[in-house]
DNA sequence: TCGTGACGTTACAGACCGGTAACACCCTAG
DNA sequence: CTAGGGTGTTACCGGTCTGTAACGTCACGA
């Protein structure tokens, strides 16, 4: 078989593998966790071994794909070191690029709306991993030397919210077509001012 | 008892409002058909009388919402009869109030994250209703006076959907806080150029 | 060699889900 | 008064879900 992914991969790392993916797919209440473990090429009781429930799979997923975004800005660093306004137009290129057709959005956005529960205990986690985000992306407006860092820094992420849920009610030939434009302008005219 | 709601409307309206309702505050998948019939005063029997399946109540609230959805625009338009610009104003506002943090978003835009089957029927309905505002909101701009309408349209319609999906993320505290600045501020620079 | 721990398999519990069948009821229009 | 349509009630079907129990297997290290 050779998998690729079962090859020699312990368990644990296939199941947080293949749910994150399944969960991004088809959305956390749209994937049981039989078919979780089936498509990570493993069973249901392996899984309950590594994790306490499926509420805790879904917290370690939402915290390994944050670590993945993690390592993406870590990129811009070392793409354009110390040049902070290369790195922020390379974060809207990379924004843009997470707005292709097949895309289903935010992870976490989506969790937070599909995990109505307001008790949920994924629900801090989504909310401690996006102010970190939102931190990070407005250090990055600040350094690059625009005025009003954090409006900047907010305007561009919900702007990106609202793309990624957009291309999900209208798809790609809506209003996130314009995205890399209206981010443009924005950083544009936070730079004149 | 007088519900209020059970009073003198006839059990199918009386499903429609509560199907709104449970479906805006706990999604689609989160509540079941029984738990409506059962807010609403009647039964599972009665429902499928009125509604083929769960699938088709989905798509009835989908449209009734958006129906008052466009009430409120009619409503802009007859508080400030021929004035475009003020009505934009207006539905700023209007929008910056749906954003109160108890708020849970965007029907359409949750139903389309909650449905991820892409041949789900639910998801053609989202896609028109979803459009026709953008139109809409697109003539609202362009009748207001200000040069690419489109563009200013689109993104106003991404910042506010992107501060609903936020408010979730992060709460009222976020960026969706700054989203009234953020949308003057736009037609300001819109209009200037 | 042995045993220990990680993993797989099967079966099951208990709950919930969407949807249907059969039947009793009651209000109202004729 | 009567017939009939809209409604309520109960019970059920088949399926899916999370989570657990009991047991078998296999590799590896002492």
């Amino acid at each position: 078989m050779a998998d690729g992914i079962s090859e020699r991969v312990r368990p644990r790392e296939r199941i947080l593998e293949t749910a994150q993916d399944m969960f991004h797919k088809h959305g956390i209440k749209g994937v049981g966790v039989d078919a979780i473990t089936e498509a990570a090429g493993t069973n249901k009781m392996t899984l309950y071994r590594h994790f306490e429930s499926k509420d805790d799979l879904i917290i370690e997923c939402l915290r390994a794909t944050a670590c993945k975004a993690g390592a993406m800005w870590d990129a811009f660093e070392a793409e354009y070191p110390g040049d902070k306004l290369a790195q922020l137009h390379a974060w809207v290129r990379k924004a843009a690029q997470m707005l292709s057709a097949d895309s289903r959005g935010c992870d976490m956005a989506n969790a937070a709306i599909e995990l109505s529960e307001t008790d949920h205990p994924a629900r801090r986690v989504i909310k401690e991993l996006k102010e970190a985000q939102r931190e990070r992306l407005v250090n990055l407006c600040r350094e690059a030397g625009v005025g009003q860092a954090e409006l900047l820094a907010d305007t561009l992420s919900l702007l990106l919210d609202g793309a990624r849920v957009s291309l999900q009610s209208v798809g790609a030939a809506g209003p996130s077509a314009q995205f890399v434009r209206m981010a443009e302008g924005l950083i544009a005219s936070f730079k004149a001012r």
